[in-house]
DNA sequence: AGTGTATTGCTAGATATGAGCATAAGTAAA
DNA sequence: TTTACTTATGCTCATATCTAGCAATACACT
């Protein structure tokens, strides 16, 4: 079973997921035309994957990446360069902090509008019209295909009294896809009304909505947020961080609780005052906790809807 | 910034941890020198990397694979081959059926001998064993290098009355690599009794914790384990499944409770008897939950040792 | 002083979890 | 035919955790 030599011809890209939590909004840093995630090829002198990526993003940035975990390996035939070569694509999500949003960060709704669940007042919620369109879409039958796949929509859009669950989103725009509701689909009817959302080059949209997802599940279980943290913050800037990546508001009185009694915080002495409000003590993250629990058993409560 | 064409030639070489209970002990298919992972390159042929996995191994064990998820990409420069290519590995982890055990299906605990924690009655505990030797590895001092590491050798081994998680399994191979306590470590001294265990080809052991930690972890939140099951089976059984994955036992009462209130299982309506005890209804996996579910929301209690 | 805003404390009710006792229904030996 | 032994199954109870509230506190700004 041996293979020619032309099997073999690869080519590698490294794109990252980088995500910051700017003035409230979770945003994805973007190169310049597309727009696209940042990527760029692996190349002999990068001594790791992630020693690649994390060394190209710092040179593009300036910022150190505070955490970096790979996310997926893409390599479908689609994605094949000009000539022929096959690309495989290795993604990476990363958390850092920055002060401003410059014009390279793009807000994660801009491309995602139905994943911001928190009310605005009187503007139509976009669930809802997607919702109607899924639906038609699965159609009214009764057979297993048809019932499998209306239940796959009412569940990953939580419709029909389900609960919203933010850690889906790869699987709504998977199902949107499907449906034809998003431009890059393949399955597209020229009659329907699209989802709303900017798209991005190539399969970028897919790529960010897997780091969407898996930034989304693992705030739950993991105290990564902190990256995405300045050294010294309140629980209420917490909580913000917290409510943008979800999308979702979240009790918080629980919120403190479950944050305090981990022991993820400790005070600084400080306070913060000038919101309007009583001062609010100063906390930092005890980084120690990585080494006590070693990735497992930090959840932060993401309100369940009835 | 561009690169030169030498930079992109990588093989692209997939590699697969495919995982079996037979006789109440978890196995991984094997290729036959090395031992090793069986492994191939990526075809042009080949749809999708997934894709080519299933098909590659579909043909050489005949079975086809229930589940199979991505578990990592591997591009160490340890891993360039002979021509100075590099070489970049993708693995998945795939779960399957067999009927009976051939020799192409190594026990899981053949390499890992301490991650199996069900007490066998005289034998000496591995655990107590390397954690002695890790805990003289990493000193006695109090700076904070030496505290870090104290600190990680009793977390992932669950020494001085911490617990033992079974999802920590590669956490603890890695930690016994840094310690130069298995052969293929490079920071190995001459005078250090070794851990107990067989090594495989090239990383394939690491790749192979890679695989168990992950199962480890997800068996409880998802479910995944019946893809190992067969078609109908008694509680018993697959409260035996887990407990090998595991190597921890787990409380019977409460592991019934949690798998039938979930509705994971109906009744077959038959029975199973001939254990020499009271015969057992027979279940089914309900596969619906796959759907209703949408991947979370699915635990196995695996008991909390104090 | 009064009002608004944000922080902090506390609690009742629901749900989940850990660990044990008790009973049922078979098989194997006395 | 007992009797012992084995495995399956049902049930309880204390404890922990989570949800969703109300209430009080402390500051800024009129």
């Amino acid at each position: 079973m041996m293979c020619s030599v032309d099997d073999e011809r690869v080519r590698t890209e490294l794109v990252a997921v980088i995500t910051a939590v700017v003035d409230g909004v979770p945003r994805v840093l973007t190169a310049d035309d597309g727009p696209r995630l940042p990527s760029g090829p692996l190349r002999s002198d990068h001594r790791s994957l992630q020693g690649g990526l994390r060394a190209w993003v710092e040179q593009q940035t300036g910022h150190r990446l505070g955490y970096v975990e790979q996310l997926y390996t893409f390599a479908d035939p689609g994605r094949a360069s000009a000539g022929g070569r096959r690309v495989i694509s290795v993604s990476y999500l990363g958390l850092t902090r920055v002060g401003s949003s410059g014009p390279a960060w793009a807000g994660w709704y801009d491309f995602f509008p139905w994943e911001d669940r928190r009310p605005e007042p009187d503007l139509p919620d976009p669930v809802a019209q997607l919702g109607e369109r899924l639906l038609q879409w699965t159609g009214r039958g009764d057979d297993d295909e048809t019932a499998r796949r209306r239940l796959r929509a009412e569940v990953t859009f939580g419709l029909h009294g389900r609960p919203w669950r933010p850690e889906l989103a790869l699987q709504r725009y998977e199902l949107l896809y499907e449906a034809g509701l998003v431009p890059e689909s393949p399955f597209g009817a020229a009659d329907v009304r699209l989802a709303p959302g900017a798209t991005m080059a190539h399969d970028h949209r897919r790529i960010l909505a897997t780091g969407v997802a898996r930034l989304r599940a693992m705030i739950q279980y993991r105290p990564v947020v902190f990256e995405l943290m300045p050294a010294e913050f309140t629980l209420g800037q917490l909580q913000d961080v917290v409510e943008a990546l979800a999308g979702q508001h979240v009790h918080k009185q629980n919120f403190r609780r479950l944050v305090q009694q981990q022991d993820l915080v400790e005070e600084t002495g400080h306070t913060h005052a000038g919101t309007g409000g009583r001062p609010a003590m100063l906390f930092r993250f005890r980084r120690e906790v990585l080494d006590e629990r070693q990735v497992g058993g930090t959840k932060l409560p993401v309100q369940r809807v009835r």
